[in-house]
DNA sequence: GCCGTTTTCGGCCCGACTGTTTTCAGTCG
């Protein structure tokens, strides 16, 4: 089976190499079909088999039938028949930073460089001095440039989770700046993409230049790019690259709006714009030279007869109609989150780490959180909360919230004999369910509600059989920065079959996990409002929707046991 | 190659920055 990415991936290069050829539209054409392709939900296997590829958008009768090739054989001709006019090599000279289609074209034509290590020896031979449009500065940077291919900074996409610390301890230290007004993080980690390319930061300052000064002077800089009046690019000891812009505060809303993206939504935008006789670019929306909206974004989205679209939804997936009609989702925001599900101990508890856990609870104005007391692997030896900790759970709290225990199960953890579960009165489980999704149909489960799967480690081939014993369980699906994107992708599969998302709090988490914020993004950018959540729900005080399965095996023996 | 409230042709986002240039081409996002 060929895989989205896969297919992507062939029209990426199919795009790389008509750029070589010096084609100008159709590049683009075949990369917007990429990168649609990329962000299905769903494989193209299942939209192919409905008939529906050219709905996918930038997918025409051309492109629609080179993904039928690609499902079919695997391959594609037109694809083989390009590599054959062009050196691999030349492809890879493109990646280059500083070096794009047309500067690849020439080394391969004019001087027969066929790749990275021959430009390397090139180089070193000297062949390129006197060559018009190389002069020495850009023969050094090629240079240099060469010389770290392969590890090139920016060049390796970084997950979310990761790179969230990052632009939180750079935000800090941007603020401290004094002459720093407004800042903001834009780009794919504003709209909580799986995994970002770089990070972009836009603030709007009296004095850019001590901006740029403190950023460049940040301990996580490694190295200085490039630095203009407005704008400054740095790479990250990690590799990662950060994009400051310094703009005029009349221009917060629009710079953020721009840089904000996505391309694709941009581009849509901006056509929008047109048709309206209006331009739209960083700096504002205009008509004519008279500037319309540029200080906020709601007020540039309201210059184009829209309603302000959520960064998450800014892909081109249809928000700037739903913008346009008024049907824009609601989307579940951080108070909605009431409930918390699933929040663990430590393996060896003191009744004190429950009060510091109603604490965190109460800062994040939590009404119920689900404390898990019992935990059954299959793996591996269960463990219990002591006796002392669960009588303290059992405790009423005078002013909320109030703690519920709950049983975590692994596969068929729920078998394994020699606990007391009645004794520590759990109220519901969370189940941490084979990727076959089999549970249900193998295994014994003690008569407890399942509220909550816990996904850990799953694939977008597991996610089928995982949102279906959801669905027949009746449960929440946990989601939350994971493995493989698994987690958003399901998230807008599960919102699609009804299935409600489990989101963490973050309540007993360390303040700079980023857990909490990068799953709420994920709910958010699946379009999930506070109905499709399970943490905005009541969560256990009225009646638990009970499963036909759970039903059937509420008698379990382990249960029964004592 | 795609697309459509200028729809079957003729457009295709747009500005910053860099290097090599006396006015612009290429790259990047």
């Amino acid at each position: 089976m060929v895989s989205n990415s896969e297919v992507a991936a062939s029209l990426g290069e199919v795009a790389d190499l008509l750029d070589l050829l010096g084609e100008r539209f159709k590049p683009e054409a075949y990369r917007r079909a990429g990168r649609s392709i990329e962000a299905l939900p769903e494989s193209l296997e299942a939209i192919s088999s409905r008939g529906e590829l050219r709905s996918i958008p930038g997918v025409g009768e051309a492109i629609a039938e080179k993904v039928l090739e690609l499902l079919r054989t695997g391959a594609l001709a037109y694809l083989e028949r390009l590599r054959g006019q062009i050196p691999a090599g030349v492809r890879e000279l493109m990646r280059l930073p500083g070096v794009g289609p047309k500067t690849a074209r020439r080394f391969w034509t004019e001087l027969g460089i066929e790749g990275p290590a021959e430009l390397a020896r090139a180089i070193d031979a000297g062949r390129l001095t006197g060559v018009k449009g190389f002069a020495e500065r850009k023969i050094d940077l090629l240079r240099s440039a060469v010389g770290t291919a392969g590890s090139a900074p920016g060049s390796a996409r970084v997950p979310i989770e990761r790179a969230w610390p990052l632009a939180r301890s750079i935000l800090k230290a941007l603020r401290a700046v004094p002459s720093v007004h407004e800042i903001s993080t834009a780009g794919s980690l504003r709209r909580a993409r799986e995994t970002v390319g770089d990070l972009d930061v836009l603030v709007t300052a009296d004095d850019p230049e001590a901006v740029f000064d403190a950023f460049s002077r940040l301990p996580e800089v490694a190295e200085v790019r490039l630095r203009g009046p407005t704008k400054e690019t740095v790479v990250l000891a990690g590799g990662l690259q950060v994009d400051l812009r310094v703009v005029e505060p009349a221009a917060f809303g629009a710079a953020l709006q721009y840089f904000t993206g996505s391309k694709d939504h941009n581009v849509r935008l901006r056509s929008l714009a047109r048709e309206r006789g209006l331009k739209v670019n960083e700096y504002g929306v205009y008509r004519g030279e008279e500037r319309l909206a540029s200080r906020t974004e709601p007020e540039v989205y309201a210059a184009l007869g829209l309603a302000w679209i959520p960064p998450e939804l800014r892909e081109d997936r249809g928000e700037i109609d739903a913008a346009a009609t008024g049907t824009l989702p609601q989307l579940v925001e951080a108070p909605d989150l009431t409930f918390e599900p699933h929040v663990h101990l430590s393996e060896h508890p003191e009744p004190s780490e429950i009060d510091r856990l109603v604490e965190s609870a109460r800062r994040r104005r939590l009404r119920t959180v689900g404390v898990v007391v019992g935990v059954l692997r299959g793996t591996s030896r269960p463990w219990t909360a002591p006796g002392e900790v669960v009588e303290r759970l059992r405790r009423p709290l005078p002013r909320g919230p109030e703690l519920v225990p709950v049983l975590e199960v692994e596969e068929d953890g729920a078998a394994r004999e020699g606990v007391d579960l009645r004794a520590l009165g759990a109220r519901y489980l969370v189940l941490i369910p084979p990727h076959d999704g089999t549970y249900p149909t193998r295994r014994r489960t003690p008569s407890l509600p399942v509220r909550l799967l816990a996904h850990i480690g799953g694939t977008a081939e597991s996610a089928p059989p995982v949102l279906e014993l959801a669905r027949v369980l009746g449960a929440a699906l946990e989601i939350g920065p994971g493995t493989d994107r698994f987690d958003s992708t399901a998230a807008r599969l599960a919102r699609e079959s009804k299935i409600p998302l489990g989101i963490p709090t973050g309540v007993g988490r360390d303040d700079e996990d980023p857990t909490a914020e990068v799953a709420l993004g994920f709910a958010r950018r699946a379009g999930a409002t506070r109905e499709d959540v399970l943490n905005a729900r009541d969560p256990v005080g009225g009646p638990v929707r009970r499963s036909p399965a759970g039903r059937a095996r509420s008698r379990s023996p382990v249960l029964r046991k004592r």
